[in-house]
DNA sequence: CCTTGTGAAAAACTTCACAGCC
DNA sequence: GGCTGTGAAGTTTTTCACAAGG
């Protein structure tokens, strides 16, 4: 959250930043703010800010996003294909590498330069370099799926479909319901 | 999230669940979901559990999405025309009934059976019965699409651009990051 | 002046424990 | 036996207030 917020400052030519400015970009008291970056270790100039440079290094630092991150995607439907083109990934540091499906009419297809490969070629993601996985197949598909991810060696999953799924303590998930998210603005409205 | 996981129980015939078996599949503890049943008001029978179908029609209520919500989809792109045919939007009984985008390119054809306007005809929304918007434009276009959208009358906002966009207090703002989501899973791997 | 950093107070949330009911 | 509903306890998070520094 932070990362993004600052990353669009960095790019803006901003070398400093205040809390105060960053609570009214993102709808947050300035002292949360502060609290936060204190547990990061305090690097903040009293009276000018936080230096964006310093705060972007930090922050992946303990995102553990330092270098580029390898990642599967799942799905080679319109979600999936919106996913592996997303240019969103590369702030971040990801890259997906590998790209996986059931349906014999998509494998073998391209997405942009990634080649769609067979399910059943999964095999072991880990020793390829791949910890984490993007779901993004339908939800009766979901769970399945994920074990055999957690076989590759998966460690943390980002799940794209209604649903939860259960795996291995070791293995991190998040869910994103695109439709729940929309659900709950009504309630507010 | 409750909505998501008791419709899942309905579409398998189970007729009353408990909080337990709520807990255990959304990982979540039991009297934790009592809890949150009770604020809707109470409606468990003691001893067996509540009833699907009543918990459907309160969530339904209380989140007011009795009837069919009508939405509109801004941006036709990859991501767009994904959501655009997402099915998923059905369980909470939404409606994608415009979609919108700037690219000339792309006006007049159509996604599934609608037809893409123009952002220029945007017009009046809630006159249209249209009161949520689904915002999925490039960050840069993100707080200018938001600003017509509130001029056309919308009071919710889902926005998946990566940025976090500025309203006036009586609309609300749902973000989805996916990147950013993807990018809290390495600090718990 | 402007900021940060932090202890203390307040609020929100979570969990526990158990009475009451089927 | 099983389960709900809820007050009380515990924990975490958020907010405030202010000393201290450029």
């Amino acid at each position: 959250m932070y990362l993004r917020a600052i990353s669009f400052l960095r790019r803006q030519g901003q070398d400093y930043v205040s809390s105060r400015d960053l609570a009214d970009q993102l709808h947050l008291k300035s002292p949360q703010i502060r609290k936060d970056f204190s547990y990061f270790g305090a690097f903040g100039v009293k009276g000018i800010g936080y230096r964006v440079d310093t705060l972007i290094g930090r922050i992946r630092e303990i995102l553990k996003l330092s270098g580029t991150q390898k990642a599967a995607l799942i799905g080679a439907g319109r979600l999936g294909k919106a996913l592996a083109l997303y240019p969103g990934f590369g702030l971040y540091g990801f890259e997906i590498v590998e790209i996986f499906d059931v349906s014999p009419k998509k494998i073998g297809k391209k997405i942009g330069n990634t080649k769609i490969q067979s399910i059943k070629h999964l095999g072991n993601l880990e020793k390829r370099g791949i910890r984490l996985a993007i779901l993004a197949v339908p939800a009766e598909a979901a769970q399945e799926t994920a074990e055999r991810l957690v076989e590759g060696g998966v460690r943390g999953i980002l799940n794209m479909a209604p649903c939860y799924i259960t795996v291995p303590k070791r293995v991190r998930v998040q869910t994103i319901d695109i439709a729940m998210e929309l659900g709950i603005l009504p309630y507010y409205v």
